[in-house]
DNA sequence: TTGTATGCGTTATCAG
DNA sequence: CTGATAACGCATACAA
């Protein structure tokens, strides 16, 4: 292996030297510093990041935290979207990341898992999706402000964590409008004086998980729309399951005259529900994932760019460990629907 | 940070003691060994791998190295599973991984493929799906024998290179032979002699790449059963795309009684366009991907542990590092049919 | 069985 | 602007 030493030798200069060009340190002479960098073409010299990290104490070591296989879910395109993300961000940034699934991590304590990561020279943590009765452990060592942490889809923000979503409660409330005026041509209350078609539509809304943040944020938006449109709003939690919302879907739909689900994945199990009750009722679902292209039916969703947010997160991570305080970004989100053939080509 | 000195300083011996303890070199006393750990244990020392890896000049490290997003894949359904297995071995085995996506590769040449691993500290590779023709600076790098190499999906068995996959050939013929038997309730040559139904069965065989491996070895697997029923074969390359499958499926299905794939998501894309056709023809696919449960028809498949085969890789990749050689593991597989409801509890 | 001493490849401090 | 040199935390011959 070829050293920093021999790249000092080669050049005829001190180590220390090298170094400097290495790092791009400013008082380096332009001449010496094409002489060093010759040499190390020459060599081929490669630094040694290893080294690098143990005598400048910084690893530039993110840790991603991620849900992957809850509930049962079938296919794990969020986890997935988030992971190119962040690694193509972080190679272009010459950080470094190592992926851990929280599944690895729920048997751990708060203290045990401070090792973990420390043990693996971790500087930062993004964690995505945290919830704050389940996930009491992480939660902990979190606040314990031993890590920099980007929360993606959680909120908290302090000296060192950022959190980073979209609006939520907003997207709801827009893609639950939206699928609402156009499946059933309604207008809100406001206009509804002139009274054209005016039934109260009946909706069943399957939300996420009691207390989780995300799901809190998009009660909020669809409830203020119901308030708005003048719904009747029956309101379950899905625990944002497939099957789960299959069940509930079975149970309730018939006597409703829409659902709307708090994630793309529940607006699938929906879907395939009433397909076997063979009734039609239209469904609107919550994160534009590819898999909705594949349910048969079109959806309203609400898009969101996973890649870009965890290129973001990896981004935020960086600033915190260089000692920025943390901040609060939101992300944009847009409404859709997903053809399968748009999906595949 | 607390480090090894002051646990050695705590528990009144020589800091290569502490060492020793810690790597469970045999000649200690088993006092002393208390002695070492109660310190441990009192002081919260966690040993700093990145030191380590510097001082032993072992790392522990390796590489995953994953095919995403090809061929505008809609789900990256076997690469997440991939992952998973091979993160959840790696930390049982206290390995270190890394993944890195090919996309990322792609524009490197075999030299700055090098260094850039060799800067990671990467001491192995694990290579899931190579293609001779399209990875010539990987393949060039693993033929040099600079790490130690895990091919999932692809031969080439070496002093330091070990591959890993199912029979493909195999899989092929019998999930073939097994739904067109149930398909047609056809029977092979050898028994035809009774001559209750004969007809010779009209098959398009949508295969995977031109000189891929993995295609090469399930085309030939179709052939032989081809032979052995005496079906009539019409062979297209789909190149892995559902889209090309669609395409291929909608210009030569009318006249066929059957399509075969090499690929669960070329199966869905077939399927699909049979829809849109509004023709039957059944379909048969390969690999056992959850996504099959959403499309819409139950089709034959072979079943493969993605997650073991990933565990298994890493674990090779340790037998490699630790100076073992190569050599070539089989995988098993199962014929299968992937139901919705399955997928989702 | 235990301790001493040296080195791994960098970075960073400080003197020149 | 450049060069010595001391860390960084640990592993490992080798001496005791």
């Amino acid at each position: 292996m070829v050293s920093i030493r021999d790249v000092a030798k080669e050049a005829g200069v001190a180590i220390s030297t090298v170094s400097k060009v290495l790092n791009n340190y400013p008082n380096v002479r332009d001449e010496t510093k094409e002489r060093v960098n010759r040499a190390i073409e020459q060599l081929g010299f490669v630094p040694n990041s290893i080294a690098s990290a143990l005598s400048s104490k910084r690893s530039g070591r993110v840790a991603l935290v991620l849900d992957v296989n809850r509930n049962a879910q079938a296919v794990d395109e969020i986890p997935m979207q988030y992971m190119i993300g962040a690694i193509n961000r972080a190679k272009e940034l010459g950080m470094d990341i190592i992926t851990v699934f929280k599944a690895m991590l729920s048997d751990m304590g708060a203290e045990e898992m401070m090792r973990y990561f420390q043990s693996q020279s971790v500087e930062g943590l993004i964690v995505c999706s945290l919830s704050s009765k389940e996930d009491d452990a992480l939660c902990g060592l979190i606040k314990s402000g031993k890590f920099k942490t980007v929360l993606i889809n959680a909120p908290g923000v302090d000296e060192n964590t950022s959190s980073i979503h979209i609006d939520n409660r907003k997207a709801q409330y827009e893609v639950a409008k939206k699928f609402l005026t156009e499946s059933f041509a309604m207008e809100s209350t406001a206009a509804r004086g002139a009274g054209v078609q005016n039934t109260v539509k009946r909706i069943l809304y399957i939300a996420g998980k009691k207390e989780g943040y995300v799901s809190g944020e998009r009660l909020r938006g669809i409830q203020e729309l119901a308030q708005e449109m003048g719904l009747m709003l029956l309101i379950r939690a899905g625990n944002f399951s497939e099957l789960e919302a299959r069940k509930l879907t079975m149970q309730y739909a018939a006597h409703k005259d829409a659902i709307i689900c708090a994630s793309d994945l529940m607006a699938i199990g929906a879907m395939k529900a009433l397909i076997d009750m063979d009734i039609y009722r239209p469904v609107c679902g919550f994160d534009g994932v590819n898999l909705m292209g594949y349910a048969g039916k079109q959806m309203h969703t609400v898009g969101q760019d996973f890649k870009r947010t965890a290129a973001c997160a990896v981004e935020e991570a960086g600033r915190l460990i260089g000692g920025e305080a943390g901040r609060e970004i939101i992300m944009p989100h847009k409404l859709m629907r997903i053809k399968y053939l748009d999906v595949i080509s």
